[in-house]
DNA sequence: GCGCCGCTCCGCACACCGTACGGATTCCGC
DNA sequence: GCGGAATCCGTACGGTGTGCGGAGCGGCGC
């Protein structure tokens, strides 16, 4: 109340700790981009509720009107990331309205190619790959979250995979089976991938010398596999990261013909 | 030193802290099985080094002289999680050597049947699912550890898959190539119904009550992704659980319908 | 028999964690 | 101008993983 115009730098010149409104400070949006940075930077174990809220100049629980707890935080995090996906684009997918387009042969007025929807799907798959690479933490968090399932990123994403398999042809079910197979091989691979680059991180090396390293480990651990040994022998010669890539292409094609089998099998019954 | 024969309880009345080697006490073996036991019973962020000494009569930090850390004491309750996996019985690939016995076959001396790998490789990602079914933590724990990659069980494992494959046929890479499609599925899918399950069980549930009452939820979050609306109330009255077995079952036949037909596309340009 | 070595186990301590709680501060509608 | 609501934070509690030094014991060389 009294000394209302102080100047002298003391104890009592205060360094206005006075802001509440001269910036937000602290929103959803924010905790949520910073545990992110955290996240990205520096993996899983380094965010803490502390960490993040020092690095928004804010106390710890500061946090905690923004967000319920860091169960949901994550849960936040989870699908602010699947933000990043890129949604198929479906012009490919189909010419005119909603007609049945009777053949999927090559003619009609505006007929789509029979092929795009394997296209979109491919592209949805590698989308989610690239992100969970970028994202390696990703992966240490789906055995908890499950994929979030009812976040709108995730929904949004979804709700396109879907479009993309009805607008080909499926009936709704089955392209909810065929999404569910395309994710669980995703996610599998990805998750592999991503710890396997983890590890290598964590080491400091980079993917080819961390092969090497591991071979004579992996030789020991591979006695009496026969099979694993030879296996070994011959990929240290390969380029890791490019087998990788490969594989995962690869993985996608042959899923997508196991789909499409299937539904050329149904599609005959009708 | 004195003092040999005291008998009057009391607080020098050690209640005889000296065994050393009476019981062994502890062992690596009987840790990671008490981790196991804690984690079946109370899921991943139940095991703590301090209740896992305390349930051996130990103290929390004996556990390291047996272990380096948690995260090698992990692994280690990973890869012996990985050791119920029942090894596929190789008999019916190659009819030479344990005597054919024809069976289903069509004809020729101990021709195998053909389809005898696609039984094999399915009962090893059957068992796969079942194993985390049976213990879902591991999904939690599947993206740091990756997939222990040289844990003796987990070799023993693929190596029987590789073995499987190769006797139909299959070149090595090409094998590991399938293998590796097939674990991504198994475990993209595993993760997914075990975090669901792990939800539900937290509440206290079961699974068709847990859908109810996720519904309205779920309605909610699909505004304006009418195919994704749709599809929730389709799946209402269906059984989730049977609908979680027979999308498995779908999904790992379609996959090896893909690796397959891939398979047949090799062997022609041969 | 004796003394010592090494292995095992443990109490203590440290730094850190998530978060409940209550008090301070500021903003907004009246 | 004032009261309530929203926001932020200091403090505290009970928990975590684990480094360290010491204590008890079995087995080994003498």
């Amino acid at each position: 109340m009294a000394a209302r115009k102080e100047q002298i730098p003391s104890v009592w010149t205060r360094p206005q700790r006075a802001r509440r409104r001269d910036q937000p400070a602290l929103s959803r949006e924010q905790i949520v981009a910073e545990a992110i940075a955290i996240l990205d930077a520096d993996g899983i174990e380094a965010l803490s509720m502390r960490r993040l809220g020092t690095r928004l100049n804010a106390g710890a629980t500061s946090m905690y009107t923004h967000v319920a707890n860091k169960e949901e935080l994550i849960e936040l995090v989870v699908d602010e990331v699947l933000g990043e996906l890129r949604l198929p684009d479906t012009t490919a997918l189909r010419g005119s309205g909603s007609s049945g387009a009777a053949g999927s042969g090559s003619v009609g007025s505006g007929s789509a190619d029979p092929d795009a929807w394997r296209a979109a799907i491919t592209e949805c798959a590698d989308g989610v790959r690239a992100t969970v690479l970028r994202h390696p933490w990703l992966v240490s968090v789906l055995g908890d979250v499950g994929l979030a399932y009812l976040g709108p990123n995730m929904m949004r994403f979804s709700e396109a995979m879907l479009t993309v398999l009805e607008e080909a042809g499926f009936e709704l079910l089955e392209a909810n089976d065929a999404m569910g197979v395309v994710m669980a091989f995703v996610v599998g691979m990805a998750t592999s991938e991503a710890s396997w680059l983890t590890t290598i991180a964590r080491h400091g090396t980079d993917e080819q010398a961390w092969v090497e390293q591991l071979l004579p480990a992996a030789k020991e651990a591979a006695r009496g596999h026969p099979r694993l040994h030879r296996l070994y022998l011959m990929q240290q010669s390969l380029d890791a990261s490019a087998t990788r890539e490969k594989g995962f292409a690869n993985g996608i094609r042959l899923v997508l013909d196991g789909i499409e089998l299937a539904h050329r099998a149904r599609t005959e019954n009708r």
